[in-house]
DNA sequence: CTGAAAGCGCTTACAG
DNA sequence: CTGAAAGCGCTTACAG
């Protein structure tokens, strides 16, 4: 055996160098139970002198805890980790974790298929974190398994998982109600794939609100897009924007800032002023929301502090600790900016 | 034991169900060995019926493989996996990962210390990928390891570190060729953090291609910025916009996006016009920069390719499989937007 | 305070 | 083709 085939040392060569049983070192390493002084500091020396690590494999196996979560981000389309959006959520889980000594798992899964969940159910993590929407039938393969998990930003009915949603209801009201207390009476909306939980609620609470002051908003005055990416908030621009004008509309909602994103692109192209000719307003938002020229309004979402929350309740649900609720809300916020 | 207490199946119980023994399960299982088509066939029976799942971590702890990778990205500031750039190699080394079969740990480490590397070298993984800046003591404390791993735009002078890099000695020429071309003469340079690799040889090879042309680059024309971020790229601009065009300098380099994107806001807020006031080019090409009006000439960098490379090249490590190089560089090519 | 023994859930030679 | 046994590297009662 060459120094090639090096061989990472076990609790066997600590125990026979520092003269002690393993059970004395696992005692010390552990820091439980009884060891005599002496003991203690041979075995802390050797351990040092060696640079040991406990084989966190053989722990797992004999505690039954992985001390890992599983992060499994539901999209069909890139990007996922660097999704301006999911990204955020993605970081302050990644955060939160550390602080717990848990380490991450990290999964995406654009077929949202059982497949990814297979590969965490194999014992391989103590809880999961299932992000984004994915249909019933995975969620009811990963309850099966008795495994704590919740979801984030999810779209599911079942009232049964534990969720960490942003209330969207809320989000479209604020949009409306700022956009008609700023003057609008004729507002377009571009509106992501309605399958999605928050571009349905977003758009209908919306619709609502102005509803209620009066006005109705029209079929011609709703873009269905079936992606929410900034090249369909482009083209959705491009197709519209000329009946849009004709029609008088003063303000564009999109419902992710990516969409109005994309249609401020369009129009700025056109040269059209933004907000003097037409207002754009979006949701979520991202980091870039603020960056651009002008700056866009949109509607805050605590994605830092749903990720963060995320590890917290996954991880009292690993500990089996006291009841929490099925249902955490977080409410968004308006923040005007140069787009309006 | 309640329902609560769900205990998952074990190859023992699929065993004494199948009226067979453990090794046979075994050996259906990982399909090796000889076993006849009856116990096969009642052994998948009663696997698909009690939606059996091996054990990842008893496997793990004989065959001395995880199949997982491990991914530490150095950063001292947020954000991390929503990073615009580090982002994006995330990204592809999760799909590549994933098509390998391998499950992907991701870990940042804020204070580039020893800690998030010390988890990864308790045997959870079977390689490594560090991303980013990192010191020289964690490279040394980790191959003390014998752990397969490899860096991704790092900056390690170490001739020994298996390293996938951007050319940015390429992309600062090709930046200053196209600028000198374009008929600028007098450039500004933001200039990101110079202990950083990247912004260090694109800030170099510029102003060498600038000097080679009779133009030297004077100590007014640079501002230094200790982050490279947007707002550092918008107070590099606040600061020196006014002497800047005093000294009618007609573009402006930064080294990478973000701090273009930065000092081009600041612009914008002074209604400057851009190209025609003053030109701006980036570095990088993050998804934003093509998103921005007017949208940013960059240099593009393959991230995603990087991040791709890094886990075939792991792979590759893992199975001690052929020698390959010890630098892969990529080539980064001039993308030309409206923003020059 | 310490060590021998059993066991976590698998795989892998080795007999048969 | 199949099963009994040993072992991967730990932890955890249990005697002493």
């Amino acid at each position: 055996m060459g120094l090639s085939d090096f061989m990472a040392y076990t609790i066997n060569e600590i125990a026979s160098q520092a003269g002690v049983s393993k059970s004395t070192v696992s005692r010390v390493i552990s820091n439980t139970g009884y060891t005599s002084r002496a003991a203690r500091e041979k075995v802390m020396k050797i351990i040092h002198e060696l640079q040991y690590k406990p084989n966190a494999i053989a722990r797992a196996m004999v505690s039954q805890r992985t001390n890992n979560i599983g992060v499994i981000i539901y999209r069909e389309h890139h990007p996922i980790a660097s999704h301006p959006f999911y990204g955020k959520i993605l970081d302050a889980i990644l955060k939160a974790a550390g602080s717990l000594n848990y380490s991450v798992y990290v999964t995406t899964d654009q077929e949202m298929s059982l497949r990814s969940a297979d590969y965490m159910l194999e014992k391989r993590v103590d809880g999961l974190i299932l992000i984004s929407r994915l249909r019933q039938n995975v969620i009811d393969y990963i309850r099966n398994f008795k495994i704590p998990y919740l979801m984030v930003n999810g779209s599911t009915e079942d009232q049964d998982v534990i969720h960490i949603v942003n209330q969207d209801e809320v989000g479209g009201h604020k949009a409306a109600e700022y956009l008609f207390q700023s003057g609008h009476r004729k507002v377009f909306i571009i509106a992501g794939p309605q399958e999605h939980r928050s571009h349905h609620l977003r758009l209908n609470s919306f619709s609502a609100y102005m509803t209620k002051q009066g006005i109705s908003i029209g079929a011609s005055s709703i873009y269905y897009s079936p992606l929410s990416n900034f090249e369909k908030g482009y083209q959705a621009m491009a197709e519209t924007w000329e009946s849009l004008i004709c029609e008088s509309h003063t303000a564009v909602f999109a419902t992710n800032d990516m969409l109005a994103l994309g249609a401020m692109k369009y129009l700025q192209e056109k040269s059209v002023r933004i907000p003097e000719q037409i207002a754009i307003m979006g949701f979520d938002d991202i980091d870039f929301a603020s960056m651009v020229t002008p700056a866009l309004t949109t509607i805050h979402v605590e994605k830092g502090q749903m990720g963060h929350e995320s590890v917290l309740i996954l991880d009292r649900l690993i500990k089996k600790q006291a009841v929490f609720p099925k249902r955490t809300e977080y409410e968004p916020r308006l923040v005007i900016r140069q787009s309006t």
